[in-house]
DNA sequence: TGACGATGTTACCGACCGGTAACATTACGT
DNA sequence: ACGTAATGTTACCGGTCGGTAACATCGTCA
């Protein structure tokens, strides 16, 4: 008897089929590392052909880029969501993205920054994810320094550096630290504690 | 004629050929990425034959443990190397150890934290390698708690972790901030201002 | 109905991976 | 001088990688 029967052949258009390869991409990518998964676990995740991955996506290296590119928003929509809770206070602001910083790096399931990742598994710098992941860094302090500008600090170059400094710690760290330690719950306090001293006259 | 004559054959002693190979491993280890160094790459960069690889090594594995070991005694050298310069001045050692750092993570052959990439290496949290991270991560905390301590911070346990945050984040921004933003010559400042605020009465 | 384009399926390619067996060669003790 | 143990060399194993060709099947529209 065939008990391997064979599932029913299933048929998707081709858009549906490039969102669930982006959404698979985007979920292995993240959890196991770009360079750990291959394009056959993708398809098996998205329940497609890998044939409809090469017919959506010239390569792999081109799906790395749309994985980039889904992250660079998802982040931004994160910034975006804690600093619109304090629209005319800046100080408010950046102290509650730290805040909500914290609470995402809490979680279990969280792998640290996507672009953290990808700047340990391609070793050049030269490398397109890695010249990606070096202009969010830098939009990101861009971002950072234009907050801590209008929070009123003496050097705001300076603070802006120090709490960047401060996210990169709690993305590594949150990798790198059992979470028994507890190294997160530090971070919204130390945060604070920058802030205030560049307010300081 | 044969222009591709074989090389003579050298031949050299088992402690030797470990030698070679596990240099070349820490070499290609952290510059590379474990998981994307073959162990053809090692022996070639050793000069060995790879049977003398295993003949040495039990696995690729062991191997990797041995890398690590090697990572973590080089790490409390550069630990110690700092702290010894001020034995009797708890918040000088610190102030010490984080403008070595920086002097460090800005070396353009400096790869981050060897700990924190192969954290991002290797998804599962339980592998061996994790293990291992996790410990030297413990350690270090310990060990800035202590030295929080003893300069006499109010509160050391969250001193330290402020601190390990902050390491950390040299870690991970060397690698993801491009050299220009000269982010890590933040670093001693940051770090002097959360000593110094943990010192007020 | 029939034809055409889009999709699914299978099989395969060359390259690399970690690891090993078999054998050639060398050094060294007796 | 000879035998033995350690080392070097070659070839190979099964598995996975990114990527592709060939063909079967389907939906759609004339």
């Amino acid at each position: 008897m065939n008990t391997t029967a064979k599932p029913p052949r299933t048929i998707v258009d081709a858009d549906t089929a490039a969102a669930r390869i982006l959404d698979a991409a985007e979920t292995l990518f993240y959890r196991e590392g770009s360079r750990n998964v291959g394009v056959d676990a993708v398809v098996r995740e998205a329940g497609v052909n890998k044939m409809s991955l090469y017919r959506q996506f010239s390569s792999k290296d081109e799906l790395l880029r749309r994985y980039l590119q889904r992250r660079d928003d998802r982040f931004w929509g994160y910034v975006d969501a804690s600093l619109e809770l304090h629209p005319h206070d800046a100080a408010a602001a950046l102290r509650q993205f730290f805040a909500d910083l914290a609470e995402r790096a809490g979680n279990p399931a969280y792998r640290g920054c996507p672009f953290v990742n990808i700047a340990v598994e391609y070793p050049e710098r030269e490398h397109f994810a890695r010249v990606f992941v070096a202009d969010n860094k830098r939009q990101l302090l861009q971002k950072l320094t234009e907050l801590a500008t209008r929070a009123g600090a003496r050097d705001p170059a300076a603070l802006a550096k120090g709490l960047a400094l401060l996210i990169e710690g709690a993305y590594a760290a949150s990798q790198t630290y059992a979470p028994e330690t507890e190294l997160l719950s530090a971070l919204p306090a130390t945060a604070d504690l920058l802030i205030a001293a560049a307010m300081l006259s």
